[in-house]
DNA sequence: TTGTAGGCGTTATCAA
DNA sequence: TTGATAACGCCTACAA
């Protein structure tokens, strides 16, 4: 006769059978004990559940999944961790998979722009995850790792921070109404010589925000003079340098909109530098709130984005792709979300200095 | 005869029997080749290799984990990814996990002393994880979550920024090394009267920062006078409120010692708002080295821990456990790392400023 | 070098 | 209400 195949010696893990056995019932009611299904006496189901107990039973959700054919996992591909923002927003996307009982793979890239695309989201495909949120910003070509037969090959996926288009699922904050809002209330305060330090403009939402700078200069029939606007790498110290090339390209500017908290930071020490007064010489806001911006000297005005939203929505529209019975189906569309941000004023932009304004600022 | 059990019409992922079928050979034969084990001749290897490709076929990891017994899967269970410290940890779990060939879940949990962490490790011992990154740091009494029956239900776990204990894995930073370094250095500049904004000392990285500072006092021959300290919570907030109430203590405190950045950036500013002059009345040092630190003003001096690093090793400790044939050897026993941190001397703590020292903090 | 049989732990079908 | 059995997709043992 031939041998048994056995593996290992019984494992640790007690499985549905041993369950089975110890309760004296058969798998299948075991099973029907452990997912509430079906009817069943209230004998046997304490019968288990005491067996369920006392041998620490846990399902496998391996084998589950394998039968079930979804493995209630979704995957955030991420870059930036180490940003406020982006942290903040997977942040989000892990709370709402919590929320709706998804487990969630995270995978980082070192870089938005040379990645290692390809490998991730096989390994994502082979682990069959129910959908991907794709974090990274659209950078530069990135855009292009989307192939059209990608797409198909892959689960549900929603896109974050890139330009909206047909045909993919999109939750972004509104850049171009936020750096609007901050031109207009530089505009506002009376400034006139409003300068723009941007982010890399290889980064769409760098673009956005210097559109909303000048449309709104535009509007109000100023001039966005390219002498206004200096080109920054989103860092400090690319702020600091900022200030300087800017004051010397145009040493009559009254208020400079640097397109992040960072850069606003940098610009800041160079200001103190300089001798340049902040905000009497020189108004300056900033761009994310992130939480310190209300202790930088002066408190920064500044742009709040729903980062963490960002990451909620993203997994509702998910959900939603996973949910729909047919991709025909409304909510199986793909979707543009839009989040407008708000503005924070603080001192760094006013003139008419309240005493207690800061004490207002700390929420 | 009885009818065959056929789950939904054959679903949209190819299976080892589709390329098997395509390619003439048998499954076995397939899974060897996407597994390049054993002997293949180089024709059916290709013929094999041309219809994987053609029919698009990705192995199904939940079924191979099945088998295997291992799902090559860690978790990595956080807190306070929206801070810099932590969500630097993560990354590196992140890394590492993926340089050694692991997919990683994300479990984050809201607060590090009220938490729903049974569900949470339920979930990931029902999803077979191959080891768990424990990075909540220790607070109160949430280390006694950790029950030792839990300990043996749980695949091999590694914990951060925890108390050392013999029976468990520890990865942290010298805290107490970190903060002996500040005061020492303080002391080295000829300051006397060395003050102490504390985070909350229900933390144990907060009470070795206290310890770290008060053992350097009294080797140094000072008195570490309860009017010299401050509680804070880690926030800018208290880190204004801390500086303003050390003073009205201890008028002639001449140096501070804020444990982290954030409270540092909020005593500066306190320090702005009340006309100390930093460092000249009051040498300030903080803890961290956050990216914008070097950028506060004055520059901050501050203490760099390698977060990043915290979180590899992590991984490279639980990877060991994981490895090792049997529990009783050697790289199976409980490893305590303690990663010893680097002050970062700015000109927030020194009385000679020399005017380039700025442009040389900056790396 | 290749194939067959059996089993991983779970769920679905259908009969009892 | 409960149970026997097939199937999910893959890997191991063993035979050919």
């Amino acid at each position: 006769m031939r041998k048994l195949y056995l593996p290992k010696p019984h494992s640790l893990h007690v499985t549905l059978r041993d369950v089975a056995k110890q309760s004296g019932v058969s798998i299948k009611t075991v099973s029907r004990v452990v997912n509430n299904q079906g009817e069943i006496s209230e004998a046997t189901r304490h019968r288990v559940q005491k067996a369920i107990k006392s041998l620490g039973y846990r399902p496998n959700i391996l084998a589950r999944s394998l039968v079930s054919r979804k493995s209630n996992t979704l995957a955030v591909v991420a870059w930036g961790l180490d940003y406020y923002g982006p942290s903040r927003t997977v942040a989000g996307v892990e709370q709402q998979s919590n929320e709706l009982g998804y487990s969630l793979f995270l995978n980082l890239i070192p870089n938005p722009d040379d990645p290692n695309v390809a490998s991730i989201l096989d390994t994502l495909a082979a682990r069959r995850v129910d959908g991907i949120v794709w974090a990274v910003p659209e950078v530069g070509r990135n855009r292009e790792w989307i192939r059209p037969d990608w797409l198909e090959q892959l689960p549900p996926t929603v896109f974050l921070s890139m330009r909206p288009s047909p045909g993919l699922s999109v939750v972004a904050v509104d850049n171009r109404a936020g750096a609007a809002m901050v031109t207009q209330h530089l505009f506002d305060q009376g400034r006139r010589k409003i300068g723009l330090i941007t982010g890399p403009l290889v980064w769409w939402e760098a673009r956005e925000r210097y559109e909303g700078w000048r449309e709104t200069l535009l509007r109000a029939g100023l001039n966005p003079a390219p002498s206004l606007v200096v080109e920054g790498d989103w860092s400090a110290m690319s702020g600091d340098q900022g200030l300087r090339k800017l004051l010397a390209q145009q040493p009559d500017v009254d208020a400079v909109f640097a397109c992040n908290d960072q850069m606003a930071l940098g610009a800041l020490g160079a200001a103190h530098h300089l001798g340049r007064r902040v905000p009497q010489d020189v108004a300056l806001v900033g761009f994310d709130d992130t939480p310190e911006s209300a202790y930088f000297w002066p408190p920064l005005t500044t742009v709040h984005q729903h980062v963490v939203d960002v990451g909620r929505v993203a997994v509702q529209v998910l959900h939603s792709h996973i949910q729909s019975p047919q991709p025909g189906k409304d909510n199986a569309k793909p979707s543009t979300t839009l989040l407008t941000p708000e503005l924070v004023v603080r001192q760094s932009s006013l003139l008419t200095l309240q005493p207690s304004s800061q004490a207002v600022a700390v929420q």
